[in-house]
RNA sequence: GGUGAUGUAGUUCAAUGGUAGAAUGGAGGAUUGUCUAUCCUUCGGUUGCGGGUUCGAGUCCCGUCAUCACCGCCA
């Protein structure tokens, strides 16, 4: 036996008890005729003692031990003279009268503790020992109480857990695929899933009514801190459902999550915004709405006063930063500066102080006297000791530009606070996305998202306008102004979906070729479905308050899509090569 | 595909164009109540790599590689 106790269990009542524990050194305190040792294991630290008086070979041999030597040790639990409150095990201590060193261990190249001195390039090097870590392993170890709380939830609520294929088939929509070359059908390749679309709506087509999956997507696109090549989803799909029931259950699974895992209740419904409303009121589709900083639209009262910028473009919008009218002209250069970096791409920032005695100091007094600045702080309900910041624009570009500016003043003011939780389904999603690129539609959702019923009838219009007011019963599930979550209601009937494939693009015969095995199955009796599914690191990686996905993920890769640890990608040997009957280019 | 930052001891970082240094870690020693023990001694460097400018380059210039962040991209 290796152990009869883990290294966080030992209480004063288990004092007197012989007990053997294993684990890996942690710390050594050698004061020469006693020596300290904590070992560690992933349930905590215990402190041994081993004194010179009561043996002096075994007090000798644990002072030579090196950190993360693996040891086991037989000894009895007393109680300590000096308790440490700050752990769990600190009013006991082990006399040691056993020691076997399992294992040594080369010297770690970084600390093993709570607060590291390794750089992230050596700790994903090393990811096995980063994750002996005890912050890492929390994350871990929440992340597999949130999937098996999903689990749980979901298989009471009748759902039934299906694997679905990972060598599946290619088709250009959405994502690039990652691609797997077939060796017994050599020159054709495999793609591993964006999402297990297709199979989860044939799965509504067998009749499995209720399905889920927490399983692994595939996407091969440049990555960011909180985006993966591979990535996790809880999966899901209804058939006989409404929108408003799959809001409901998984809202449901929402508010369970985070009751079971993070001991939170949230009152009543998460909101709804549609997605029109989002961007008008937060130029975004997933805005943090832990703060305010609404945007206003200025338009009428910014407009044709002479002020050319504001003249000659589509949208005049604001946000009153509460509080910022105390910001210096150093302060306000920078937004300035910040707005105008290559990735926001401002062409500049108005902005206007609302004094204490009820005036305003502007960068466009020239323009707007102290009437016209006070109708804008009017709309924007601004108070004394506000600043209201102005963008004009493009419409998308304006909006787009003041979010990315409000996100940042929101984090400057400190007004996204830990621990604070703010679920919004966002609703009503258009149909259709205009691609300058190609000059064509692109389903925002994806190709089998069933437009609203009002509009099915003007979805062969033709006409270029209304095509871009089609509305969709899509929906995304975002907190704190991160997506967590989307899906829709989807098409069940194959002229319908024909017919969606047009607006696309597809010819009939591409539309055959790539997904002719979905349109046959709905020839079948498909039922009325939907589903969605949430990003289940992003998920994890919120609930815990934090911003970094990788640290969520037991093996993630690098922004290069490498994995640090088993160095991969990595070349094959021509044998392989010419077993799949590739040749490689010199570039 | 693009923009920017970084790259110096095992690690985290410092060093006006002029002797590469600190902390931490390691090794050795002292030390009987610590818990980041303490104290003493000591080891430790291709300044990512390749060029160039200069009397002299960690520092300036060019190239390249790597890491990170962002934009494009991610139905």
């Amino acid at each position: 036996m290796y152990r009869t106790h883990t290294c966080g269990d030992l209480r004063l009542e288990n004092v007197g008890q012989e007990v053997i524990l294993s684990g890996w050194m942690q710390t050594k305190r050698d004061f020469g005729g006693m020596t300290f040792i904590d070992i560690r294991d992933r349930y905590g630290l215990t402190q041994l003692v081993f004194d010179m008086e009561d043996d002096q070979d075994l007090c000798s041999r644990a002072r030579k031990l090196g950190r993360e030597f693996v040891v086991q040790i037989k000894g009895t639990v007393r109680e300590r003279s000096n308790k440490n409150p700050n752990m769990p095990t600190g009013n006991v201590e082990i006399e040691v009268g056993e020691m076997t060193i399992l294992n040594k261990s080369k010297l770690p190249p970084f600390t093993i503790e709570d607060e590291t001195d390794g750089g992230d390039e050596l700790r994903m090097t090393y990811r096995y020992l980063d994750l002996r870590r005890k912050p890492v392993q929390n994350n871990i170890i929440f992340r597999s109480n949130v999937a098996i709380a999903t689990r749980e939830y979901l298989s009471k609520e009748g759902f039934i857990e299906v694997e679905t294929p990972v060598l599946i088939k290619s088709t250009p929509e959405g994502a690039r695929d990652f691609v797997v070359p077939s060796r017994m059908n050599k020159g054709q390749f495999y793609a591993l899933p964006q999402s297990p679309q297709t199979f989860k709506q044939l799965l509504m087509v067998a009749g499995l009514d209720k399905y889920f999956q927490i399983v692994k997507c595939f996407r091969d696109e440049d990555l960011r801190a909180d985006r993966q090549p591979e990535f996790t989803q809880i999966d899901c799909e209804m058939a006989f459902v409404t929108q408003e029931e799959i809001l409901n259950t998984f809202e449901g699974l929402t508010k369970y999550l985070f009751k079971t895992c993070k001991g939170i209740e949230f009152n009543g419904d998460f909101p709804r915004m549609t997605y029109d409303e989002a961007l008008r009121l937060y130029g975004s589709d997933k805005p943090d709405t832990r703060f305010g900083m609404l945007f206003h639209e200025l338009n009428d009262v910014a407009k044709n006063k002479g002020f050319k910028v504001f003249d000659s473009v589509e949208l005049v919008v604001g946000i009153c930063a509460p509080g910022a009218a105390s910001y210096t002209r150093k302060q306000l250069d920078a937004l300035v500066k910040w707005v105008q970096r290559p990735q926001i791409g401002a062409k500049g920032l108005v902005y206007v102080k609302c004094n204490q005695d009820g005036t305003f100091k502007s960068t466009v007094d020239k323009f707007f006297d102290q009437e016209a600045l006070k109708s804008w702080a009017d709309k924007m309900g601004a108070k004394p000791g506000d600043l209201m910041l102005v963008m004009a624009g493009e419409v998308d570009r304006a909006r787009k530009q003041l979010n990315e500016l409000r996100l940042h003043l929101g984090r400057e003011l400190g007004l996204m606070k830990e621990g604070d939780f703010k679920p919004l389904w966002v609703v009503d999603f258009p149909l259709l996305e205009w691609d300058e690129d190609t000059e064509r539609f692109h389903a925002m959702h994806h190709p089998f998202t069933s437009p609203k019923k009002n509009d099915i009838e003007r979805m062969l219009s033709g006409d270029h306008e209304t095509m871009k007011a089609l509305r969709a019963d899509a929906y995304d599930l975002v907190i704190n102004g991160s997506e967590i979550g989307g899906g829709s209601i989807r098409i069940h009937d194959r002229a319908l979906q024909s017919r969606n494939f047009d607006l696309l693009g597809f010819t009939k015969e591409e539309a055959e070729a790539q997904f002719g095995f979905l349109l046959g199955a709905f020839e079948y009796g498909a039922p009325p479905h939907g589903g969605l599914a949430f990003g289940f690191d992003r998920l994890v990686t919120i609930m815990s308050g934090q911003e970094s996905i990788r640290d969520f993920i037991a093996f993630p890769k690098n922004n290069q899509g490498r994995d640090m640890m088993i160095d991969a990608p990595s070349p094959v040997d021509q044998e392989q090569l010419d077993e799949l009957g590739l040749d490689l280019v010199e570039e």
